[in-house]
DNA sequence: ACGTTGACTGGTC
DNA sequence: TGACCAGCCAACG
């Protein structure tokens, strides 16, 4: 496990509930802007007993992407939804607002 | 050690 | 508007 892997999964158990946040923001907050590809490798590494949202974390698209990586894949969008975010065709409606950067809300 | 792939992003055509 | 290329890093065969 790479402290890469370590301080992504920090910041998005940093996400806020009814915030999403994007790969690129993370992994521009983690200072390596073009490894959003190991972002979602993190995820797909996440282990399952852990508490980390995965679902909130969605392409720059705000689509989520990664949802077939879900057990069911559905919930991924439902667990959005439970959260207040508005999703459509597996694309959050309100990204834009609800979107949370981890470069700007922690002030970095 | 090397080549391929992956839940990505930005830019160009 | 949709498709393709390059860049980035890590894991896997």
């Amino acid at each position: 496990m790479s402290d890469f892997f370590n301080d992504i999964y920090d910041v998005v158990l940093l996400i806020p509930s009814g915030k999403v946040t994007s790969y690129g923001a993370i992994a521009n907050y983690l200072g390596t802007k073009g490894s959003a590809r190991i972002v979602g490798w993190a995820m797909n590494q996440v282990p399952k007993n852990s508490n980390i949202p995965a679902h909130r974390v969605v392409n720059r698209n705000g689509c989520l992407t990664g949802r077939h990586h879900f057990n069911p894949p559905e919930k991924m969008q439902q667990l959005l939804e439970n959260e207040g975010i508005k999703i459509s065709n597996h694309c959050i409606e309100n990204f834009k607002t609800c979107f949370w950067d981890p470069s700007i809300e922690l002030n970095l």
